[in-house]
DNA sequence: AAGTGGTCTAGACCACCTA
DNA sequence: AGGTGGTCTAGACCACTTA
């Protein structure tokens, strides 16, 4: 996480939003003068205002000065990748429990995922993951050939998957692909959660990858209805979630 | 949509990729070797590909060539914003049909959400949505007083509100904010979608605004599941989608 | 009419990856 | 060690908004 210039200037305009100085609909100074104020030459400011509109905090339209849409930052990367990075960060308590470790050979859809040969071993994890003690999620995934041997030398009790192999292995998720929709929770979904069943759970499916774009996993992440919102702020100018048709829509 | 030199070159790698000249998990060319071959500076060359890596075609990192990490453009932000964009892009049969319209003052939710004072006359919209003739969703909508005259014009089975507004009044959305849950499907929701009470439902809320930070709907639709999945792509560079604790989580 | 953001150029130095 | 992307500069012209 290197100091540049512009995210020094990024996290400066960052705080002055929060606070106030620029309320929520107001106008942020122009290009120019943010140059001159931070003496730097204005592509640097663009670079610091275009992170701040990626992150959705502000807006802008040329020929207008930009405009303070939000107040608050978008949580990291980490966070959406990682529930325990994200709980922690709202302040809960997280608790997990591996239940079933298993090694199989991956399945063809299993293995389109995870960009291997059919048949190759995975590891197949069921987790149960609790917020201050209510079981909130259940966690159903599989681990590439390559990154099995690291879990399986995790306690069950293990807080975090991926921190601990990204420490302990140097296996480190850059890249994320996620499908959220609904579902009807089995009864398999329903014992853990203490639900009944077919009650109605959100579902994150999501692929990780490293830097190089080699596949680590694949889950099933399966939240009680009420327990997780998805947020996501887009504009004309970036859409960065799209909706898919389901398998049963006709047609 | 003007046409630029860099979206020129970001249109042109879209569509080698898609194409297969630059397959999956391949290398781009660098920097300097597109810059001469487009005869434009290395400036322009990284607002092509920073286009691409926002749309999460590629991904890059210091040092090595940027990668190619999927084949398929994202959809636009229109698509994700309207139903009915979506639902003709990937060639479904869309129709609507609004069951009330109803003006009333706005509760204070509404009002919050609309940037607006609390008892506002705000013109409350439930509509029913079908693919292909079958029920797939419902939409309850509160638009801005501002906004209402032209959506009490249109006819009952409009097809897409957010189109004919755009044409006939000119309010065009900029900027969206989406918050995603599963709920359990109410009576009304039942009876209108012809599925059990309490069947899943994945739940899209949405606010959408004019390019000035003018509130124009806050909405409320809800899908049967299997209908429609969600899908984002994010990296530690950018990670457009949070997750938010609801109101259930205990703490 | 003046101000502002959007686009573009032609350089430069550095950190990092790959061979 | 050479290539590559990340950062930064100091200009320029244009399209658009605002007063």
């Amino acid at each position: 996480m290197g100091a540049t210039r512009y995210r020094e200037i990024a996290e400066s305009l960052r705080h002055a939003i929060r606070t106030g100085t620029y309320p929520l609909g107001s106008r942020l100074p122009s290009e120019s003068d943010l140059a001159t104020r931070w003496e730097v030459s204005r592509g640097t400011v663009r670079q610091a205002v275009a992170l701040l509109a990626s992150e959705g905090l502000i807006g802008s339209r040329q020929g207008a000065r930009r405009v303070v849409l939000r107040q608050e930052r978008r949580q990291s990367f980490q966070q959406l990748n990682s529930f325990a990075q994200w709980a922690q960060a709202m302040g809960c308590e997280v608790t997990s429990r591996i239940l079933t470790r298993t090694l199989r050979p991956a399945t063809d859809e299993e293995a389109e995922r995870l960009d291997t040969d059919p048949g190759t071993e995975i590891l197949y994890v069921l987790r149960l993951r609790h917020l201050d003690g209510e079981p909130v999620m259940v966690e159903r995934t599989v681990y590439a050939d390559w990154v099995a041997p690291a879990v399986l030398e995790l306690p069950e009790d293990c807080v975090s998957i991926m921190d601990s192999i990204a420490e302990r292995a140097d296996i480190v998720a850059h890249y994320g692909e996620h499908l959220i929709d609904a579902v009807a929770a089995g009864s398999e979904d329903a014992r853990l959660l203490q639900i009944r069943r077919a009650s109605p759970l959100l579902r994150q499916r999501h692929l990780s990858y490293t830097a190089a774009g080699r596949a680590i996993e694949w889950t099933d992440d399966r939240y009680r209805a009420g327990s997780v919102v998805f947020n996501v702020m887009n504009s004309a100018a970036a859409a960065p979630l799209e909706r898919r048709a389901g398998p049963d829509v006709t047609g």
